[in-house]
DNA sequence: CGTCATCTGACTTTCTTTGACCTACGAAGT
DNA sequence: ACTTCGTAGGTCAAAGAAAGTCAGATGACG
């Protein structure tokens, strides 16, 4: 098991026993995973960013601690913020990848819905048809024509 | 008997004892038969692909993975046939639309995952950025990956 | 022999982990 | 107040670990 995830899954424990908030120390995890702390900050970085609906505040010195908030967003307001800002007119795919898997945990598509999206947008869908350059344009028009629909039947 | 008849019938052993899905090492297994490790690339596109029934995925890096997923039972003509013999690797705007149609009524997909479906291919999602003639391919090749992934659903 | 399927190896890309060095904060001394 | 020192977290680049790609060699079979 990548280490990576190990920290990461212990801190989402964290996340749920004490919800929505987590606090800790870097070097003590760092300690206990027995790794570089730096670590830590990739973990952060890599599956606490705020595409992974989570917000990172910290402070140094003596005393100092890193935080970990889960944003609470409402299906809608979250949806409208892909369709208008967050999705331009160009998606890559793993970024893609993040997005639906982040709609899902927050249930704002079922299981179900996500693995259609993920399957309707994976690079072995767009394939070889399409110059490469194309691939994230038309990814973006996709993610947001099936995020309207997800709104449109929240909304009704 | 050819290396990758080798290969491909070794995964399959798996499949049918592990059932329906298996996580393998590329490295490993290309060690096991002493081939090089592009070799596994190769039975995959050869054996495993959506056409034949089946999903793959995979990840880079310090434990990386490749994933196969079984996802139509061999006896499992009807999804076999759509998969590739109706659509092919063109499949128009309007047939598209009625294929759709038809799997709601027939309630392989719900009709919110239809409405996906067509979000996700509608002309105007795949609009400007894809030179014409392509389109046809690419909803081809989307669909049959949407297809799949129900497929998988509906099989567990 | 010609063609299609199979294999290989060199090169690329992606993800993870570590370590060296940097910066910020707080408290203790002057 | 001002300096200094110890404690923490931040950054970045390089090394490591897998998997992907693709052109060309090799082989099987009509």
């Amino acid at each position: 098991m990548r280490l990576s995830d190990s920290i990461e899954s212990f801190i989402k424990t964290m996340l749920n026993e004490e919800s929505t908030e987590v606090e800790l120390k870097r070097n003590e995890l760092a300690e206990y995973f027995g790794c570089a702390p730096s670590q830590i900050n990739y973990v952060l970085a890599t599956r606490f960013s705020p595409d992974h609906g989570y917000l990172t505040e910290s402070r140094r010195g003596g005393g100092g601690y890193i935080r970990i908030v889960r944003v609470v967003e409402s299906g809608s307001q979250r949806l409208m913020y892909l369709v208008n800002e967050r999705i331009g007119d160009s998606l890559g795919e793993n970024e893609c990848a993040r997005l639906i898997s982040q709609l899902k945990e927050q249930r704002i598509v079922t299981p179900d819905e996500a693995s259609l999206m993920a399957a309707a947008l994976s690079s072995r869908a767009l394939g070889i048809p399409v110059p490469d350059s194309m691939k994230d344009a038309l990814r973006a028009r996709m993610m947001k024509s099936m995020l309207m629909t997800v709104a449109a039947r929240n909304g009704k």
